[in-house]
DNA sequence: CGACACTTTGAAGACGATCAACGCCGGTGG
DNA sequence: CCACCGGCGTTGATCGTCTTCAAAGTGTCG
């Protein structure tokens, strides 16, 4: 079976955000699609690092064994994500973690170090990888933080926000892009912790019914989820790096 | 007072390895030396990011404030780290932490904007900071999933290990190159936490007195600690880059 | 010597992990 | 059609670890 994905669909992706119409259909011509089952792996922990994906359907887990045999999940992808910016910036890299398909999911696949090229060649597609590539860092340390200073309750709270706001979807009712299990793993606590944790955010505004998350009362949640996680804008960025194409390297005209 | 640093001291920065002599020195002599007191602040909160920094001796401290009134540190900086290498990337920024000295302080500053400019021209700069940035992600990814997984213990142990990896020190026997408390507050745990968790990790064959610690016997490490924290060899990097740089992008020759 | 910062130790409490049981749902097979 | 099963999620009870509060010990420096 042939994977296909609709064109304006890749367009949207941060990552081809500020390139030149013919520049963008370049590059995503010259990937792969591919589609893979669920279940079934892009790659394995220690394998070297010789893709780069974008994925443009579905859902991908990175995970790693820890040696007590604990599975930790270290991040979930879904449509617009990228696999392999750390690794693109360290040519004799392996994987640090194996990557599943946690359903069915089409990815976007060029060649490590061809695509490496490319982001020589195209400063705005290079800038485009480094700014996710420090919001990754930037979120990274705000979850550390949140680690050792907040609740269960809290760090959930938290996550949502953050991944309404990432992902540009509807703070008044959003549909959760992966199982309970899931986002339990990735936060690092147990099924059971988080799901105690989804009654109690239930008193500060945010409501969970199955998959459905709304946001009721922003009031209620003020002190109780950190300022920090509702400022990433994935919209607004896109602008910004729009703007720093057209006015040559300054951010935010005037 | 004229702050004065050693010429040999900055050229084993990691930040400046693989350049040519002249390029380096001109990268160097245009930077400004500054000196900070112990409890000086470099920037706070919420500023505008306008300069970069590399650290020339001394420590620096970044942290922030949460809003129940806790100091949470992100990142212990000392001699040849840099603070500014996500931010570069970002030009509207405003910064993420409170940097403070925690001791006298030598650093050396370059407008953001110019030394953004010198990376976009000199290849190894940038390849320079891309490596601490992407090692910085993996470094924080890591102990993201020590904190879900690993007792206080653990996390101590793999902390030690990582510092005399990064740092290049002597595995058996070095001088902690900050406070306990510092350190503490850095892996998110309480003092009190972080003391008793030197207690046990003797028993693992790591060896605090005062501020000097050994491994002293890496076997009884072993299942204790992870395996992915005994990776990072900052000389090995140096070496990969200088490869790269002659080399013209490929890694490790043959 | 005394003041002060830093660190260690002890005892109580809070929180999350763990183990166990149950409810819910979609699929499969008799 | 119903019985059975497995994956998923919820709820309850117990236990271990970390935090918190409190006190005492160590070191340096005036």
């Amino acid at each position: 079976m042939i994977a296909t994905v609709a064109p304006d669909v890749l367009k949207s992706f941060p990552l081809f955000a500020g390139m030149a119409e013919q520049e963008r259909s370049d590059l995503i011509g010259a990937g792969r699609l591919r589609r893979y089952k669920a279940g079934q792996h892009l790659f394995l922990y220690g394998d070297p690092a010789q893709l780069f994906y974008v994925i443009c359907d579905g859902t991908v887990q990175l995970s790693r064994e820890t040696p007590d045999g604990h599975e930790m999940t270290a991040e979930l992808l879904i449509k617009g994500d990228t696999i392999g910016k750390v690794t693109i910036f360290r040519p004799d890299a392996t994987h640090e973690f194996t990557a599943i398909a946690v359903k069915e999911t089409t990815t976007l696949e060029f060649p490590m170090g061809w695509f490496q090229e490319m982001a020589k060649n195209h400063g705005i597609l290079a800038l485009n990888l480094l700014e996710a590539l420090s919001r990754h860092l930037q979120i990274a340390t705000i979850e550390a933080e949140h680690k050792a200073t907040m609740t269960a309750a809290q760090q959930v709270a938290c996550f949502f926000e953050r991944l309404c706001a990432l992902y540009g979807f509807n703070p008044h009712g959003f549909e959760l892009p992966y199982s309970k299990t899931l986002i339990a793993s990735r936060l690092g606590m147990e099924l059971e912790t988080f799901s105690r944790a989804l009654a109690k955010i239930r008193d500060h505004g945010i409501v969970i019914h199955g998959t459905h998350v709304s946001f009721d009362n922003e009031r209620k949640m003020d002190s109780f989820v950190c300022a920090n996680c509702s400022i990433f804008d994935r919209c607004r960025e896109h602008e910004w790096l729009s703007c720093r194409l057209h006015e040559g390297g300054r951010a935010h005209a005037t």
